[in-house]
DNA sequence: CTGAATATTTGACATCCTGAACCTTTCAGG
DNA sequence: CCTGAAAGGTTCAGGATGTCAAATATTCAG
């Protein structure tokens, strides 16, 4: 049985890591906008094109993953397109589905964009190889719990 | 010195790191602008509001602290306005500044949005309390690192 | 073959965001 | 006391993001 005082310090450890997380969501959102920009693309666009780094997607699985409505995901891809960052293929299984594949163009600054979010990494330089670790095993387990 | 196969390692798992810390990122964005559609506030409103929590601040203020436009702020406190969750008054020092101040369904608004996201925190609950604290102190380093 | 369901697009509309132009107020120098 | 530069806000034009409802094309169950 906990005592009230413990329930009010754990609290406030909650409250405390959850804000410390705003911080570093604040941060992280404003470098990728940063580094997105610098490549002349959204965030929004950023945010497909990372996600056809691994092949082509349908336009519903990407907005299911990026948990919008798929009438969105239309202009983004239009604009994405225009700017010859990725291409409209048909599904031959299903002539509904429209797969969207990223050009050779769009790999190569979404990928550029990415290294330049692992080296732009200040916050990461302050810890030590063993404190990241640990850092990577609580986040991971974090996400699992949230995702399952 | 170190060779290449640590060195490699260590880039692996500073590329993990920050992959966790994009899916993290993702899940708190999302669920904040859940809980600000919730009380019919849009993401951008709710962080106007929440930064008026401690007293009126300056619309210039506010645009430095969220980094945008001047005239950004502009509309987004006309609709807050409008909403009934804010107010503007002249400061009596300088008459060029309009004070931004939370009316009180203002702060009630932002006060239940805070605490909803306090526990709705599922991530968090995976942990211990001990390994909370571990989190809180790697974090803590991560901020003041990369803000000072 | 018919009708329900699915994938995408289109159009209308609100919000967010930037950049330039503008007004008012402040303030430094002559 | 002027005058002009600088600073805080607003307005306007324009692009991007996002939702929702309606339309189109395709698939699929019966």
């Amino acid at each position: 049985m906990e005592s009230i005082q413990e329930q009010t310090d754990e609290e406030q450890l909650t409250r405390d890591v959850v804000e410390l997380m705003a911080g570093l969501v604040a941060i992280f959102h404003r470098e990728y906008e940063e580094a997105a920009q610098a490549r002349s693309l959204t965030g929004a666009q950023a945010k497909v094109l990372a996600l056809l780094r691994f092949g082509p997607l349908p336009m519903r699985r990407i907005a299911q993953t990026l948990s919008c409505e798929p009438s969105n995901i239309t202009g983004i891809v239009d604009r994405l397109e225009t700017r010859g960052f990725v291409t409209r293929q048909a599904d031959p299984q299903d002539r509904r589905v429209k797969l969207v594949a990223a050009t050779e163009a769009g790999r190569t600054a979404s990928a550029e964009l990415r290294s330049s979010l692992h080296f732009a990494r200040e916050p990461l330089a302050t810890l030590s190889q063993e404190e990241r670790r640990t850092l990577r095993d609580l986040l991971n387990r974090m996400l699992l719990g949230a995702e399952g």
